[in-house]
DNA sequence: TCTGGGGTCCTAGGACCC
DNA sequence: TCTGGGGTCCTAGGACCC
């Protein structure tokens, strides 16, 4: 989709067509440009940015949070219309997909035809611009979608992937980042063509197995990496976790054991959501000097359960922070999930069933009353400061005889 | 410039086991 | 006694993507 995020907006508030627009934030905040519109792009501005950086470069943009629940709508909608037109349909992020057209000819004709087809669909149905590539991998179909930008359609003929790839810049091929290019840049290497001609142990003896999947990407082939499963897998997710970075550092005990506490809330609902028990579980802390850090724990018994998170998370937290230091980001992070439910000693296991049904019983009242109408006591022993700028018209505020606690 | 949040994958060292 | 080899799991950090 192009400018997924900011075509969204506009469709909420149309006042913002043709206008810079920036999404991601007030201009003052901690934070990054999520998107830019075209016209904010004209003037250097582009996604990963600092807000601030942002409005020194083009003060008269519009800025305007994020609202992630209206660009899921959105991409299921996206979705939709994609499942309709074929059905082996991979959602490879919320606005970005791939499908695999093989045997439509018969229903929709040849690939352009196809493509300008669902390009057609696509507008109709969302009122959204998108770009197509049409390759016979998904690293060809993927690189020239971002060439059709913005709402275009470019096919790839088949025989023509090396040919298309080669005047590119190396920092086309998904994968190659900053650092990457950087270091091809020193080996001389700066087009995808460049790197085509190298020899394939040369690449893997300098770069790795990461060298051997760049010099077939370089060729147009997916082999090596992210793009070799079949189009339409769906697996769960490996890891879930949560962060927040203060509005300003801190020292203070209190806000920073009540936003762990949070955190420890917002990782076991999603967890408990997907059915899923961590055995892994993992603090991030990052100082004021952007120094971070990540302490990680595996327990026996894997859990979705808000207060054995924050056990394990307050533990790692007091065994690794410089006390004193000022913090400027906590992450909470839950991975390796349990085959099994190991049994535990009988205690353990009817103080964990209790917890379990509490939760469950949590999350019933967030499902009817919103996320914020209920929450453990240590999440609202903090400053309320942060919390009630985040979501001023959630919770009740500093008397707090209406919070619910557990 | 003063640097978000939620993810995936890879590397590398060490513990531990057989 | 002066030291193997293979495998798995755990932990920490980093590149990268949207």
């Amino acid at each position: 989709m192009d400018a997924f995020f900011v075509s969204v907006e506009e469709l909420y508030d149309p006042s913002l067509k043709g206008k810079p627009v920036v999404v991601g934030g007030r201009p003052n905040e901690r934070g990054v440009v999520s998107a830019a519109s075209y016209a904010a792009r004209k003037f250097g501005v582009h996604s990963a940015l600092p807000l601030r950086t942002a409005y020194k470069l083009c003060p008269q943009a519009i800025f305007v949070d994020g609202h992630p629940e209206r660009y899921r709508e959105y991409s299921h909608k996206v979705y939709e219309v994609l499942h309709a037109f074929s059905p082996l349909v991979e959602m490879a992020s919320v606005d970005e997909a791939y499908l695999d057209m093989t045997g439509t000819e018969r229903l929709y004709g040849p690939p352009l035809r196809a493509a300008h087809l669902l390009h057609d669909r696509m507008k109709a149905a969302t009122q959204l611009n998108c770009s197509i590539g049409i390759a016979q991998s998904r690293l060809v179909a993927k690189i020239s979608s971002d060439q059709a930008k913005p709402n275009g359609v470019l096919w790839v003929i088949p025989g023509q992937e090396t040919a298309f790839l080669a005047p590119l810049d190396v920092r086309k091929v998904p994968g190659v980042g900053k650092v990457t290019e950087r270091n091809l840049h020193a080996i001389g290497i700066r087009k995808v063509g460049d790197l085509a001609h190298l020899d394939e142990a040369f690449l893997e003896q300098r770069f790795g197995k990461w060298g051997m999947a760049l010099a077939g990407k370089s060729r147009g082939l997916d082999a090596g990496g992210w793009f070799d499963t079949e189009i339409g897998e769906d697996e769960g997710p490996k890891s879930i976790s949560h962060e927040h970075t203060f509005m300003e550092d801190t020292t203070d005990l209190a806000l920073i054991e009540s936003t762990l506490s949070r955190l420890c809330e917002m990782v076991g609902r999603r967890l408990r959501e997907h059915k899923l028990s961590a055995r892994t579980i993992q603090l991030k802390l990052r100082y004021s000097d952007f120094s971070t850090i990540t302490r990680a724990h595996s327990v026996p018994r894997a859990t979705q359960i808000d207060t054995e998170l924050f056990e394990e998370i307050r533990e790692l937290f007091r065994a690794n922070w410089k006390a004193g230091a000022a913090v400027r980001l906590l992450g909470v992070h839950a991975s390796g999930w349990s085959e099994g439910d190991e049994q535990l000693s009988l205690i353990g296991e009817e103080r964990h069933e209790r917890w379990k049904q509490t939760m469950a019983a949590a999350d019933r009242m967030r499902d009817r009353f919103g996320e914020s109408a209920i929450s453990l006591a240590a999440s609202m022993r903090g400053n309320f400061r942060e919390r009630t700028h985040e979501n001023p018209a959630g919770l009740p505020g500093k008397k707090g005889s209406k919070d619910s606690s557990v």
